[in-house]
DNA sequence: ACGCTCACG
DNA sequence: GACGTACGTGAGCGTA
């Protein structure tokens, strides 16, 4: 039967992310044997729509048929009512990859599988299902999900595929006690608790349908509410009408959702069993291939049983020889290395330059691999000769492909979405080649993907990857390129050493990352890796090309006034100690404080030396003033060699800026970590060195904007630990300090000094870090039975901390790791040693989860924040764990202070939710001094 | 290369 | 009961 959809015709609509949900919590955690990815929830799939299609055969065949699938998270009722579904929890981990895969499905079957971002299933649903009905046919919508029932009548069914049972207008009654067009009525005073649609406080549906079919329907009810005798049903109605005229709004369909298709479209087909069978093989659902396969004639595919991809030949037999990498020196070559990839749809890359800083330094070579063991190295500028002889040694050596040409040939592939590029700390090579004008996505690291996986365990670095997953040490760097004076750049490496090197790096970054791919699942760390690591690698990329202007003037000068007034505090120094002796040496500083002057209270450490550090001398400054002199001078020292001295080193000539670099994978708990220079610990604390950030400065014409979250890691322990009256206090808007020790000390808040809310202060900070009394007792300078004292009586006012902190002991011994909010797993292979080891493993398994999920949050934002500023003229330049900073355009501040708040506020949504609001503080100015 | 010291969150 | 401790980083310097 074919013709314009109108009577006679019957559509099929199918709930896809009802069954899905359906198909993934009913049958167990299923993976498909060659590779471990989980597949549990395609199979239920798959086996459902089978049987949807055999059950339907027959009379009442659907002559027109659509899976419809939600897309995205976010939908327009999000718009109206921002915790609308906000109660859900995450994606579970496994289900997580499968659900591209049943879209994949519904199409091997070859029917109609629909979506729309910003809309629900239920709209694109309400919206076919009404015009089948217009049209004069019949529609059965498959799925038990309530808030579709008021869609039935005229012509529309609903099928519970699970029970088989049918339901129609009166079906509809039996559920709401009212018929569908009253549905929403209903549901708008009763709420949703599923989906956090608020409804009436106390009514039910059963009260709700009273009370509808009392009043005829829901405005006439509001309407009239005051008739109501029952005092606090009317009052509920009074008070929360404007409540329940959005839940009713949040819970009707939109049946007007617009659409790229007609229900011409829906018509049935037959299933392709040269597509079908293939899928389902590839799938490796061997059952249902061979049922499909006998239905469609056909004989049931082959599935091999196949091992992992880890003990696959190409990743454990194949073994590493360097000697058969390809030299890439024609286009005819490179041509052919480009077919492959396409082929293959992924490709591992690695770049060789002049320099380990990619603003300066020059592309060498290119190295590309697609199949363990299988790799070439495409030279680019190698001299002819290492260039320690006298002559010839600007001349390039000979077969080398023009620079331009190899780029023009490579860009398509490296810009291409299809082909997935490969590397180990792609970071590096996105930004090498966005100095040469190239995009390069999208991308994996094997790199972070060991991170994601191994935080904790051991480094991430590729020697130490291959050699502790391909039990293969890699050609060492160093012989190549030489040592000290005489050590030479990439370029001047001979090719027949170069070409070994280069491709075998690329070569173990394939091999890697076959090893990797299918762990992140069975580790469980997929999100992790695919929303806090993979997409901050642009992010960061452009971040470090963009830098931060710096002005070496402010710097020098304050440089110079450091240097007079060292050499003022030198001569004071020589003339306390009664000689001369060099004073930034902390040995030679121990023997006369300690030795010559025989000041009280030398402790020598492990190394036999004396310590002298800030709190040693601060300690000693009381019996004399050499020390204090010595502290004045050290912070000057510091300020000088570290920063004043050192950034000037790092203000690149053509840009006039300083480019930091961020680690991913240095910091175990998330945090990013700031080299070459580190601009995470830029003086701020003394009035001194703050001056310091005024060498940061916005570009004419522009604006420095610094946004810092408030207190996120003391919120997030309100949180994690579930402690109501940091909560409370946060709700508030309280000073939190204060409120802490205005509880522990009883003291009225009215009445708190400066001196107890300090104590207060270090005492929260030291719940973050794990505490002892040791440790507080040293920080606060008290003794340690009172420091001990003051740990047990907040324990006593805020129990939940302690409970948290045995819980995460617990677990960190019983699994070896502790998680954040968000699932990153931080390793503690220490937590079960004996000895001061186990100390240190506990309380860093305490801070984790809190370092970490803070660390998460602001990953997330860093991530979202390009799209959201997208439309403004300003640019992130920062992250300094808890703030990120911005240059922008003069007159646009506020703008960009609103847009990055709102990212930065909810970045947590959806995939936590959070009993504590995030707040951020904003400033701006000329430069960062002014700005934070 | 390593430990000490000190800058930040 | 003793042990020895606040969590996470990076850089510059002196000393071997």
């Amino acid at each position: 039967m074919s013709g314009t959809f109108g009577k006679g015709h019957h559509l099929h609509l199918i709930d896809g992310s009802a069954f899905i949900f359906r198909a993934f919590h009913a049958l167990p955690p299923l993976v498909r044997k060659s590779d471990g990815v989980p597949i549990g929830a395609v199979a239920g799939f798959c086996n459902m729509v089978w049987k949807m299609i055999q059950d339907n055969k027959g009379d009442d065949a659907p002559t027109h048929a659509a899976v419809i699938f939600d897309k995205g998270s976010h939908t327009f009722r999000n718009d109206m009512y921002d915790l609308y579904k906000a109660n859900r929890d995450a994606m579970p981990e496994d289900l997580r990859p499968q659900m591209p895969l049943t879209r994949v499905a519904t199409e091997a079957f070859n029917i109609a599988c629909k979506e729309k971002e910003g809309f629900e299933a239920d709209d694109i649903i309400a919206t076919l299902a009404v015009q089948a009905r217009a049209a004069g046919g019949r529609c059965t919508i498959i799925s038990s999900d309530k808030d579709l029932m008021q869609l039935v009548g005229g012509g529309v069914e609903m099928l519970d595929a699970m029970k088989n049972l049918r339901i129609d207008r009166e079906g509809v009654f039996e559920k709401f006690g009212v018929y569908p067009e009253r549905v929403v009525d209903v549901q708008a005073l009763a709420g949703d608790s599923v989906d956090n649609v608020p409804g009436a406080p106390g009514i039910g549906i059963k009260t709700a349908a009273l009370l509808i079919n009392e009043y005829g329907d829901l405005e006439s009810l509001l309407e009239r509410a005051g008739e109501i005798k029952q005092p606090k049903r009317r009052e509920t109605l009074i008070n929360h009408a404007e409540q329940i005229r959005l839940s009713r709004r949040l819970v009707l369909l939109d049946e007007q959702t617009p659409l790229d298709f007609t229900l011409d479209d829906l018509e049935v087909r037959e299933p392709d069993a040269d597509v079908l069978l293939p899928f389902l093989a590839e799938m490796e659902f061997r059952t249902l291939s061979r049922r499909v396969a006998e239905v469609l004639g056909r004989d049931a595919p082959a599935i091999a049983d196949t091992p992992a991809i880890a003990d696959a030949p190409q990743v454990a037999e194949v073994a590493f020889d360097t000697a058969s990498y390809e030299r890439v020196g024609d286009a005819a070559a490179l041509q052919r290395w480009i077919d492959r990839i396409y082929e293959f749809g992924y490709v591992a890359v690695d770049t060789e330059t002049t320099g380990l800083d990619e603003m300066i330094c020059e592309l060498v070579g290119i190295s590309l691999a697609v199949e363990a063991g299988q790799a070439c190295y495409i030279p680019l500028i190698h001299k002819a000769s290492r260039g320690d002889d006298l002559f010839g040694s600007d001349e390039l050596a000979e077969g080398q492909m023009p620079v331009e040409q190899v780029l023009e040939m490579l860009r398509p592939m490296l810009e291409d979405p299809a082909i997935l590029k490969i590397g180990q700390n792609m970071k590096y090579d996105l930004k090498v080649f966005a100095q040469l004008g190239i995009t390069v996505g999208p991308i994996d690291d094997t790199m972070l993907m060991s991170y994601a996986m191994h935080a904790g365990l051991h480094n991430h670095g590729m020697d130490a990857l291959c050699e502790r997953y391909l039990g293969h040490t890699p050609i060492p760097i160093k012989p190549l390129l030489g040592a000290g004076k005489s050590a030479v750049t990439f370029d001047k490496v001979p090719l027949d050493e170069a070409v070994p090197y280069a491709a075998e790096d690329a070569d173990i970054t394939l091999r890697l990352w076959q090893v990797f791919k299918p762990q992140l699942h069975k580790v469980g760390v997929t999100q992790v890796y695919e929303t806090l690591e993979r997409p901050l690698v642009p992010v960061l990329a452009q971040m470090e090309r963009s830098g931060i202007k710096v002005d070496r003037d402010t710097l020098s000068r304050m440089s110079n006034a450091f240097a007079q007034k060292m050499a003022a505090l030198e001569d004071e120094i020589y003339g306390l100690a009664g000689r001369k002796f060099n004073v930034g040496s902390p040995k030679q500083l121990g023997e006369i404080l300690f030795d010559e002057m025989a000041l009280e209270g030398g402790k020598k450490g492990k190394t036999g030396a004396y310590a002298t550090g800030a709190d040693v001398l601060e300690d000693l400054a009381t019996l004399h003033e050499l020390p204090a002199r010595i502290l004045d001078w050290r912070q000057l020292s510091k300020l000088k060699s570290t920063y004043t001295d050192a950034l000037q080193e790092h203000i690149n000539k053509d840009t006039g800026r300083v480019h930091t670099c961020y680690s991913i994978a240095g910091a175990s708990t998330g945090r990013l970590a700031s080299t070459d220079p580190n601009l995470q610990n830029i003086p701020i604390r003394s009035e001194e060195g703050r001056r310091i950030r005024e060498a940061f400065v916005a570009e004419q014409g522009k604006t420095l904007v610094a946004l810092d979250y408030s207190q996120i890691e003391l919120r997030i322990l309100a949180h994690i630990a579930d402690i109501p009256a940091l909560k409370e206090a946060f709700a508030r808007g309280d000073d939190i300090h204060a409120m802490t020790a205005s509880e522990m000390f009883d003291v009225p808040m009215e009445d708190m000094t400066p001196d107890i809310r300090r104590r207060a202060k270090a005492i929260n900070f030291g719940v973050i870090y794990g505490i002892s009394g040791f440790g507080l007792a040293r920080n606060l300078r008290i003794p340690r039975a009172e420091a001990q004292g003051f740990i047990d009586r907040y324990f006593e006012r805020f129990p939940g901390i302690r409970t948290y902190m045995d819980d995460t002991k617990a677990f960190a011994k019983e699994h070896g790791y502790v998680q954040t909010l968000f699932g990153r797993k931080i390793n503690t292979p220490n937590i079960g040693a004996k000895g001061p080891q186990a100390g240190f493993a506990a309380r860093a398994a305490i801070n984790a989860p809190i370092q970490g999920t803070a660390a998460d949050v602001i990953r997330r934002a860093m991530i979202r924040m390009p799209a959201a500023i997208a439309d403004l003229p300003a640019r992130m330049l920062l992250q300094v764990h808890d703030e990120l900073l911005f240059e922008v355009d003069e007159g646009h501040e506020a703008a960009l202070i609103n847009a990055a708040r709102e990212v930065m506020e909810n970045a947590n949504d959806p995939v936590v939710k959070l009993a504590v609001k995030l707040t951020v503080d904003a400033g701006q100015g000329k430069n960062w001094a002014e700005a934070h």
